[in-house]
DNA sequence: GTCTATAATCGGATAGAC
DNA sequence: GTCTATCCGATTATAGAC
């Protein structure tokens, strides 16, 4: 029974590679990910990056087209009481910062926004389309409570995930929440 | 009259790289920032950075010795009644931001912050000793909800002056301190 | 004190053999 | 599909003339 056709292909190595560039962006930020560092954690030929992706931007953009639907999200936020909204969007927060892959883009995300306008320009649709403005629609929040809202949330981030202040970033999920919590659920009652 | 003795002298170039530094390091981190951006700006050769300053880093150092005595920011918070501090420190916060000097040192700070190490431990260092040590401590808010609060400072910088999502890029000072000083309170009321 | 010139690296991207 | 070799640009940093 001898093996005809193709070999597993490089179906394989795509993967690697995209799973490497996850992690160096999320380490370095835009600029500080190079794609030798890249091709070095897959395990491949730098010259493979650019074989499957074209260019550094090219990775960058795939490595962020995150698993996560954000239309589910929302669904899952806004289902239930509206009392324990603020509550339930910030579980949903945690739990994407604690899901690996998902916390990987986002960090590549975060780490790049300060200092790559493309990074700056995805963040802020982000925000703007996918959580913002659904959330604000449904909801009947005015957009500067929203807005600093989502502000809270990216400080939370960088405190807790980028930095890494204490006690925020090693707080249980659930301490952090009793904390927190109310106050989103604040912002929500304008 | 001849003129006789040394010039002016490089009192004033110094002053100038520095101005320099922390416009190129907060408009572009400290990785894209370049020696020789900042020379260029500065209008001098870019040897005389490395003159003055001896290496990229040390210059970037010099950048963030802010113009601002910590000491003096937490006294005028702490000064008045205590149901108000939450609204005195935003205002600081919005004024320190509102000012050119020092909005340009932060500005660099949380532009690096993501990727360079040395600027994570200063802000690291910054939050720890400058605002909540001394604000906890004051004020006997519990370490956790500190830096919550923190964190949303941090957040509301990283909205209104790096990524600058609307409305709360351009929203008065006014009412943002109507919506957010509430919440900054409710955070020291433990 | 200020400049020119240049050394030493490093990173992204491409061409082309196998 | 995968590799080697290489080009090209940009950057920090230094040596040394004036």
């Amino acid at each position: 029974m001898a093996k005809t056709g193709r070999r597993p292909g490089p179906t394989e190595t795509r993967a690697h590679i995209l799973a490497a560039a996850r992690a160096q962006f999320g380490a370095h930020g835009y600029d500080g990910a190079t794609i030798r560092g890249i091709a070095g954690e897959a395990g491949v030929n730098p010259s493979l990056v650019h074989h499957f992706f074209g260019s550094k931007d090219q990775v960058f953009a795939a490595a962020l087209d995150f698993p996560v639907d954000p239309g589910a999200l929302v669904a899952t936020i806004l289902a239930g009481p509206r009392a324990q909204v603020g509550e339930r969007l910030l579980r949903m927060f945690l739990a994407l910062w604690g899901a690996p892959e998902p916390s990987k883009a986002f960090l590549a995300l975060i780490r790049s926004v300060s200092t790559n306008e493309q990074a700056a320009d995805l963040l802020r649709q982000f925000l703007e389309r996918a959580v913002l403005g659904r959330v604000t629609e449904a909801l009947g929040v005015p957009r500067l409570r929203a807005t600093a809202l989502a502000a809270h949330l990216v400080g939370l981030a960088m405190v807790r995930y980028v930095v890494r202040v204490e006690p925020l970033a090693s707080a249980p999920d659930e301490e952090l929440i009793a904390v927190v919590a109310p106050v989103l659920q604040h912002y929500l009652e304008g």
